[in-house]
DNA sequence: CCGTTGACCCTTC
DNA sequence: AGAAGGGCCAACG
């Protein structure tokens, strides 16, 4: 299976009121590098990867993201139930959700 | 085809 | 405590 594959997998595997970061995934997927991760994200065809859950190590949302800006992120993820330190920030230690490995 | 860049993270100085 | 460097690889010019 692609590594973008399997990184879409975990993500959509996120549970709603949930959030990864990239090195978790990147981890989980037996690799230090979480741009890829971002990358694939960013590279998502469509909105069947909730990228939305997926932030950076500080619970930072994407700068870039792919479908109307991290606003649309930041409202999605207050529709999960989401909480929020700042207007980039979630709560990551209520939050943080640490993905499985499919083929572990 | 080669070089640079990049939704990033971790370790060492 | 902060700064610098290493990793790992696809996409872009």
């Amino acid at each position: 299976m692609p590594f973008f594959q399997q990184v879409y997998a975990l993500t959509r595997s996120i549970p709603m009121g949930k959030v990864t970061t990239y090195g978790e995934l990147a981890k989980a997927l037996g690799t230090r590098d979480a741009r890829r991760v971002g990358h694939a994200l960013h590279a998502n065809p469509d909105q069947s990867t909730p990228c939305h859950r997926v932030v950076s190590k500080d619970g930072r949302l994407a700068p870039n993201y792919a479908f109307g800006g991290n606003l649309e992120q930041r409202a999605k993820l207050i529709e999960e139930e989401v909480t929020f330190l700042d207007q980039e920030h979630v709560d990551l230690k209520k939050h943080l959700y640490r993905p499985t490995p499919p083929d572990l």
